[in-house]
Parts: C-alpha cells; sequence; structure tokens
DNA sequence: TATTGCTGTTAGCATGTGCTAATTATCAAA
DNA sequence: TTTGATAATTAGCACATGCTAACAGCAATA
C-alpha cells in the first residue's frame, strides 16, 4: 500500500510537470471539430453532451461515443455525472488556439481577400487546421491584431461590449446596432446571405418594429429597408442598444 | 446478350459524361501528398517508382504499395511492367491543382506575411490540402496571378525560359543568373537556409569560379562573396547564361 | 406505476493509413 | 548462369474514424 501511494505521487509529478510544457501534440482535424464545436457551445451558454455534438457534427451517436473516449483518454475532456462534456484546461487552450486561427482566417478571407462575408465560415473551416504557429503569427500581423471576425464572434481573449443583449430581448421602437452573428447561424450560407441582403451585419443599426408572437417573428427597419426574422435566429442576434427611439 | 451490351454502352456514355465535370471528388491529404510528389519527380525528368516515394514520403514500402494500389483503383495513377508509376490524365489534373496551391501558398507567405524564403515550404505544406478553389482564386487575384513561387519553380502551364541550365552544366568563366531551386531541395530547411546566406536565390547572380572533381563542388563568387555548392546540391540549381565573363 | 421516448452504450463491421517481419521477384554483375 | 542486392509483395497487426443494429438506462408523462 506505501508502495502504491509513492507511485501515485510520482505519477501525479509527472504529469504536473508535463503541464508546463508547450502543447507540443498534434491533434486530427477530427479532434479539433470536436473541441471547437464543445469551445462554441460553451461560449454560448449551452451545456454540451454527446447527443449536440452528434447533431451538430452529423456524426452518428456510436461515432461520437469512441471519439469522446479517446478524448478522455488523452486528457482533453471529462464527463460528469450528468454526462456533460467538461474541456479540460489542456483541451480548453487548444480550443482557443482553434478559435482563434478560424477567426482570423475569416477575417482574412473577407477583409483581404474579398470572399463574401456569408461563405467565409466555410472557407475557414479548411483553413483552421493547416495554419502552423508560425504563420498564425504572421498572418495576425499583416492583419493588425484584429479582435474581432467578420461575424462580430470575439477572439478569444476578447469580450463582447458589457450591454450586449439578443435581438429577442429588444423592445419596438429600439434603435440597436448589430454586434455578433451567433456562431450556430454560420453554418447555414443561405440563411447569411438572407442576413446580409437586409444588412443584418455587425455594426449596422436597425429600428425594432415589432415582436409578434403570433407569427414568431420580429421585424425590424433601416435605411436599407425592412426585414423579419423569426424569433429562433434572433435569439441569435446580439445588439447593443443605442437608444430608444 | 443485346441487353448485355445495352447496359455496357450506357455505362461507357456516362463515364465519359462524368469526365467533363469538374473533379469533385475529394482525395486524401495522403493521396495528394502522393500526386504531389510524383508530379515533382515527372518535372525533375525522374521516372517514379514504389521506393522512390517510399523514400521521398519516409513511409515504409508496405504502406506505399497499399496506397499505390488504392490509388490504381481510383484511377489516379497506373503502374507499367516496369513498375513505374504513371499519372493518368485525371492524376495529373489533380496534381498540378495541389501544385498550384502550393506555390501560391508559398508566394503568399514570402511576399505578403514576410516569412523567411527558407520555411514557406513546410508551411505551405500545410496549407496546400486547405484551400478551397474560391480561396485559391480570390488569392491568385489578390497576388496578382503570379507564375513563379519563391524558388523559381513555374506554376504548372507556365515554363522556365529555354537556356535553362543546371549549374552543373555551366563552365569556370560564366555569370550565371540563379532561376530556380529544385524542389527536392526545399525539404530542408537548413540546407535552403545556407543558400539564402550565400543569396543563392532567383533573380541573383553568380560567376562560376571553378568546378573542381577533387572535392566535388562548385565555387562561385557574388557580389555578396564566394560560396561553395557540392555536386548533388548544384544538379538541382537552374540558372541561365548571363555571360562568358 | 407503467410506458414511451430520448440518450448512451455495445457489438460488429468497413476503410484508410501506418508498421514490422518474412517472402518473392527482378535485375545486374561476377 | 548463378548470385547478390534491391524492389515488390504478402501476412499480420494497430489505430482512428466512420456506419448500423441492438440493447440498456433513465426520466417524464400518461
Amino acid at each position: 500500500m506505501k508502495e502504491f501511494q509513492k507511485i501515485s505521487r510520482l505519477a501525479i509529478l509527472k504529469e504536473d510537470t508535463a503541464k508546463h510544457k508547450p502543447p507540443k501534440i498534434e491533434h486530427s482535424q477530427v479532434i479539433e471539430e470536436y473541441l471547437l464545436t464543445l469551445y462554441k457551445l460553451n461560449r454560448a451558454g449551452e451545456t454540451a453532451k454527446a447527443v449536440t455534438l452528434a447533431k451538430r457534427l452529423d456524426t452518428s451517436p456510436p461515432t461520437v461515443h469512441a471519439t469522446i473516449s479517446r478524448m478522455q483518454r488523452d486528457g482533453l475532456i471529462n464527463v460528469n455525472k450528468k454526462k456533460e462534456l467538461i474541456l479540460t484546461n489542456e483541451g480548453q487552450k487548444i480550443a482557443e488556439d482553434i478559435a482563434y486561427r478560424h477567426n482570423l482566417s475569416e477575417y482574412f478571407l473577407c477583409n483581404t481577400l474579398g470572399i463574401p462575408w456569408y461563405e467565409v465560415h466555410q472557407h475557414a473551416h479548411r483553413l483552421e487546421h493547416a495554419m502552423t504557429p508560425t504563420v498564425v503569427q504572421k498572418l495576425a500581423e499583416f492583419l493588425g491584431k484584429p479582435e474581432f471576425c467578420p461575424h462580430g464572434t470575439p477572439m478569444p481573449g476578447t469580450s463582447l461590449p458589457e450591454n450586449t443583449i439578443t435581438l429577442m430581448e429588444t423592445e419596438p421602437g429600439m434603435i440597436v446596432e448589430v454586434t455578433m452573428i451567433g456562431e450556430s447561424l454560420e453554418d447555414s450560407v443561405d440563411l447569411m446571405k438572407i442576413l446580409q441582403e437586409h444588412s443584418i451585419m455587425p455594426g449596422n443599426r436597425h429600428k425594432v418594429i415589432e415582436k409578434t408572437d403570433v407569427m414568431r417573428s420580429i421585424s425590424l427597419e433601416s435605411k436599407e429597408g425592412s426585414s423579419s426574422l423569426p424569433f429562433h435566429v434572433a435569439e441569435k442576434i446580439l445588439v447593443t442598444k443605442i437608444t430608444k427611439d
């Protein structure tokens, strides 16, 4: 028993020192995707379970199960009694790195290459796994260290303004400025295209006209015209209140 | 039997029309690497066999064997009686696409981001598999449709000047301008670094001082100083003759 | 409480990509 | 022509990532 304790202590120490090393281990694109998805769910305030991942990643539950097992084994996530998936410190660190690469790519594709706002997400989705640390650093410098991606998502380490609310929390009459398009909306190019057509993009201002429970939608008006957004979309759009008419 | 012929004809037609469609099938990074390596060997005038790939890709022969079998199955390469690997039209087309993405990445990393000439290859090696057609097109426009990568390798479809020779083919007294650093040298960052320190880079001029069979090396002289290159390196450096002293 | 339905898990399978060890083929030189 | 080296191939294994089908567990609701 004494022997056992000694060994355990050594094991703990070994693990401890390992944490101070730079994270050298390369993870597969699949693992990176899982980490990024968990990170985004966390930031959106949602608890992540295996089913959530299965739906978001369009993967069968058994496959997700196998993959999260490997991630547990590799110290990237923990699973609590409620079966919720929790990023470890290591997992969190890597996820933030991926998120940064993703947002930086989007910024570059949009602002430097002029690829339309509504479709940068899918291209960034590929690039984010292929950027070496040097490329990330040099690209960030080239772009002037941006703090938000074209959809308004803050880079890891940066926060949204304090007074940010969702479009659902606004009242008719308010004038609001769009801050961020929720990341869960980015997956649908068609939806993003419609948002652009109605100039619902970070920085643009809109007046809230009405919120109709019957239609389950919110109507807005701006210089560019008027638009109507279903509640489930409005929930994912963050704005700041400018004035009450 | 008549039935059968009819079906066969239809099958052939179907395959035929399929060839006119854009190449939609996505290939793995591994397959893309094999294709690119074969393409580069071809362009360097070398015949490619399984061993060659095993050495270049640092992979065991059985693995290479299995992979080239899959590539045959998928119509990317053919193997002749001499066991030489030949790209099919389809394979060639894809390989050129990858080569283009690679060279474009290198150009971008070097000229836009300012990553040192001698290390862009390794970063491009990652990016080349992650660029969607849109990104390729927009990046090419942004960069002004370059025709050569930073090492002087022409993009697919572009050729080197007619009068290009290898450094091995020069004679003492000649003044030459470096045209291209052979791609097989790019893998060694250390070697590339040395070439840069001696300003042996595309566009720079050097005078051939002597070729010593004993030392198996060629000595050069330029404004920046003098340098000595072993034959096996000189073989891979392409130059154009400017004048004979 | 019993049933219904979601979630998780297991079993069983396929494919791609990697390895080593051992065997066979092939080609060139003695 | 035999031999010796090099190349190709086969067998056998491992692991990551995917799937379907089947079953287990649990919670909410009828």
